[in-house]
DNA sequence: TGGGTCATGTAACCTGTTACATGATTAG
DNA sequence: CTAATCATGTAACAGGTTACATGACCCA
């Protein structure tokens, strides 16, 4: 997965880890939280595979760097990847959680559900700052078509957040409902 | 986190392997696909730590089968687990491909969005089935609040396909749009 | 006789997390 | 002088996936 992202990341631009790492940051970690540590291994992994090639640049006044580019066969893989068919497995800790929350009282139930809606609802804010961050690296996608898909992960974060919002308020409710039964 | 899972299930009731497999199955599933061979080599952690006990019963004309039930410490330890801050980790594999669907042509994504759609639909109409499931299997959590978190768990389910089908159309709009501009 | 249910696991692998480890340059 | 930025990684561990492996009973 963090495969693809890299690849898909080195089709738009040769990087070294450093910079792979910021546009991460930037672009992708509300959708995609990446450790330097796995991006390094992944990193040797996919020049091993003969996906991506690195040259060590020399530089003054800095540390020196390994700028990555993506092969023909890196290319081959990530336009595979694209068109197969996504298998979901969706892996939840907060369901877990709810689902075995029984075991504590209707208060702290409340107030857990009271939490999580506060935070959420910071999320949503924050794909404002999210928009902005998009027109100001846009340019690195170099064309309107490819930011537009940027574009529909910042849209699809803050449907996201808001779908917890009145998900809390309903359990919030439900909880005050059986309290007062 | 399937640790938990676990720990949560046989608070409930004592179970042997299989039977916990068939209660992901049943209840949990929609939230976290387990696999046996994980939760045969978790079961034996758990033991090892001391969370559960396991006792072996022969059975005449079936195979014998381990029945575990929880420690003290088990429960401890799940208490611990569902008053702890949660730290959400992202990483939604949908998204790493949106990203990158720039690759593309657009009669292709507005396929791709088509389809996941279509898939969505089926989920959403699926919660009506995980309800009466619910219903069937609810004896088994012994009472009404219980249950109620169960409800949430579906009721999240039920929310977030119907967001991801909104979200779908929204995508596929805005990629018709650009085709006619 | 063939498939489903009940019942148990092992082994190898892949992916992600946390902690450790280093070091020069630059701006305040 | 001190913190941030640029720049690279390793090691150990935790958690999840896939494939392999076995076998009795029951129903059609």
């Amino acid at each position: 997965m963090l495969k693809h992202g890299i690849l898909g990341l080195l089709n738009y631009a040769d990087m070294n880890g450093y910079e792979i790492l910021e546009t991460f940051r930037h672009s992708l970690d509300h959708f995609w939280n990446a450790q330097k540590s796995q991006i390094y291994r992944e990193l040797a992994a996919l020049e091993n595979a003969g996906f991506i090639r690195g040259t060590w640049i020399e530089q003054n006044g800095r540390p020196d760097k390994k700028m990555f580019s993506i092969t023909d066969e890196g290319r081959a893989e990530l336009t595979e990847w694209l068109s197969e068919d996504m298998k979901e497995t969706p892996r939840i800790p907060l369901l877990m959680k709810t689902f075995f929350l029984g075991e504590r009282t209707q208060e702290e139930n409340i107030a857990f559900f009271e939490k999580l809606k506060k935070a959420y609802q910071l999320k949503y804010k924050g794909f404002s700052a999210a928009d902005e961050s998009r027109e100001e690296y846009g340019e690195e996608l170099q064309d309107a078509y490819r930011s537009m898909f940027w574009g529909f992960t910042i849209s699809y974060g803050r449907r996201k957040a808001k779908m917890l919002v009145e998900w809390c308020d309903e359990c919030i409710a439900k909880l005050k409902e059986m309290r007062n039964a």
